[in-house]
DNA sequence: ACCTGAACACCGTTCAAGT
DNA sequence: ACCTGAACACCGTTCAAGT
């Protein structure tokens, strides 16, 4: 906070990495364009960044984070869940190159940061052990597969007068626990549907906890 | 099958590729490459593909094609559903460059594939309309997020001691069920928790199907 | 220590020229 | 119609030379 921001830093470099990401797509991003962005010689990056692809992790964790910490914590875990999801999802439907870059590396910070907050939740749930890193696993591979297919432009819509009806009864459903969520749903097909699919996975946790039917 | 296959074709082209992208990687798929192998020029190639992702594009198909008919179909359409999962695991295992395919493009005939075979166990199972498009979505998506996942070199292994007893138990569990399916699963820890993604989901739907609890 | 920018070793794709 | 292979327009990364 003291010193000038003048300088080439790797906050910088990621910052500039992001604008162009956002602004012009991933194809977009070649070093020569990031540099001009910077108005810096080519070489200089690589003081300050190892590899194109330690830059886009950067990005992505930068843009993760920040969704991340505004989710923030509800009551009800089960909640929680499903607007940490959400966030991750619309931070994705804004930032599309995020959903790619997921998708490529497990061992990156951001996919790192989406295990530790959906563990978490899981915790505060209730499930523990085995059936933690289960559940866990199952609901951080959805997100990101979905994330990864809405990224590159999910064009599936089959009939779109039933699912019309769906998304009100839905958003009607969901509007008695948040209102803001509710009017996020209206006209929203593809989150909608991903929202789905994380009430299936949570029906699915819960009823492999408590089994009432064989032995 | 009656005419020589010493010309240059598609179907040659798609075979060198999946070749070159088995024993030597997804970064040693290079057009120059592909022409060596095929002994023609570079731009021969051009003839019968549009693109190189065209020619991605088509690999993936193949071997998704080859495993969707080899799982067939199980009378029980629960068990079809982990066999049709467990089968497009085992490829991505195989053939890890197919599971970065699948995520990049959702509209791509592989991926479209997968959505048939599971929608169509979906109906056997008794889901339709809304909620099988939601099931189908859910398991697409959890599927393809698992297999880019894996096939990126998943490296997380927490406690390996608890994991093995946890293999064992599910192993036995599985055994009555398919014996080759319980020897798959001793020492393969994603397999497992791939598969315990998939009993969360199935266990989800039928909760969602008849639901016990709220009004 | 940090930066510059030319050079290096590649890419996918195109296209005039051949058969 | 199909094929050739040189040429084109790019890449990410490196590195001697500067300050």
């Amino acid at each position: 906070m003291t010193r000038r921001t003048d300088a080439l830093s790797r906050e910088r470099i990621v910052e500039a990495t992001i604008e162009i990401l956002d602004t012009a797509g991933e194809s977009a991003l070649t070093l020569r364009a990031l540099t001009a962005h910077l108005s810096t010689g080519r070489g200089a990056l690589y003081h300050h960044v190892a590899t194109k692809d330690d830059l886009l992790a950067a990005a992505s964790d930068g843009v993760i984070g920040r969704v991340l910490a505004e989710v923030g914590g509800h009551e009800d875990p089960a909640y929680a869940i499903r607007a940490l999801a959400l966030g991750i999802f619309t931070a994705i439907d804004g930032h599309p190159w995020v959903g790619s870059q997921l998708a490529r590396d497990p061992g990156q910070p951001a996919v790192l940061q989406i295990w530790t907050s959906v563990g978490s939740q899981l915790t505060r749930l209730g499930v523990t052990g085995r059936a933690r890193s289960d559940a866990g696993s199952a609901l951080v591979n959805y997100v990101l597969g979905a994330a990864a297919q809405h990224a590159a432009g999910a064009r599936r819509a089959p009939d779109q007068a039933a699912r019309q009806e769906y998304l009100q009864a839905l958003a009607t459903k969901w509007a008695g626990e948040d209102p803001d969520a509710a009017e996020l749903l209206r006209d929203h097909d593809d989150r909608a549907q991903f929202l789905a699919g994380v009430d299936i996975f949570l029906a699915g946790v819960s009823a492999l906890r408590k089994p009432a039917g064989s032995g």
